[in-house]
DNA sequence: GTACTATATCGATGAATGTCAATATAAGCA
DNA sequence: TGCTTATATTGACATTCATCGATATAGTAC
């Protein structure tokens, strides 16, 4: 159940052949729209193109809250989503947690939709 | 009013730089985030997989409420929502409703994910 | 130890959404 | 005209979810 959360993305990537290819399976199905879901909402969308062109391609909820004009715990919430999505990692660094994209996790997911 | 819900995709693929190029503005990541809901279902990526598996890649409702496991009216609502969304068309020949993948909607979607 | 700051979690609430049964619409055919 | 089939729409219900305020946790500094 552990594992669940935290490979999900990587799990996804690997599943299953592009949308247009063959038919998705319903298991498949699941696991592909729980990935969209977490990106499928403006506030995380905003959150992940901001932690990306961040100085250091990296972002505390700090830097995120105020130009994202939500309050700290939706903020820190919504992060939440795109990390158990294996979209975003976490690292704790004193008293801060930094963000950063996952390295191709928006390509593989962008491959799973391409038709071509 | 009728043109939003006719051509969003179209007006999403157009609105933006990729994701992870420069921060998205609340506006776009409004639109972006409704066209990715539209996917982000698991009946509806199903219909979509099965709309483009289909002999000459078009089906009808009749074609899809059996394979999905779900009732008509259900299948009709999800249709619909990936018609608007810019996904599907729709095409009405007799008695029959014939749903196609818009050409470069996926991958137009899928560009906007791509890191590099 | 206390005080302060950054972040996460909890609980509640209102809004959005997926599903169904029932009904409406529309097209074809006797 | 009526009958049948395919699809769309309506209304209701249960569930999910985004957001917030309040609180808990954890780290730093004094």
């Amino acid at each position: 159940m552990a594992l669940v959360t935290t490979l999900p993305l990587t799990d996804v990537t690997e599943c299953c052949a592009p949308l247009t290819r063959e038919t998705l399976s319903a298991h498949n199905a699941e696991k592909l729209a729980k990935t969209l879901k977490a990106l499928a909402d403006p506030a995380r969308l905003r959150l992940v193109s901001m932690v990306a062109a961040h100085d250091d391609a990296e972002a505390c909820v700090c830097d995120l809250t105020e130009p994202l004009g939500l309050g700290q715990p939706t903020v820190s919430h919504h992060l939440k989503v795109l990390v158990d999505a294996g979209i975003l990692t976490r690292e704790k660094r004193g008293t801060w947690a930094y963000y950063r994209l996952v390295p191709g996790a928006l390509d593989s997911l962008a491959s799973l939709l391409v038709t071509a």
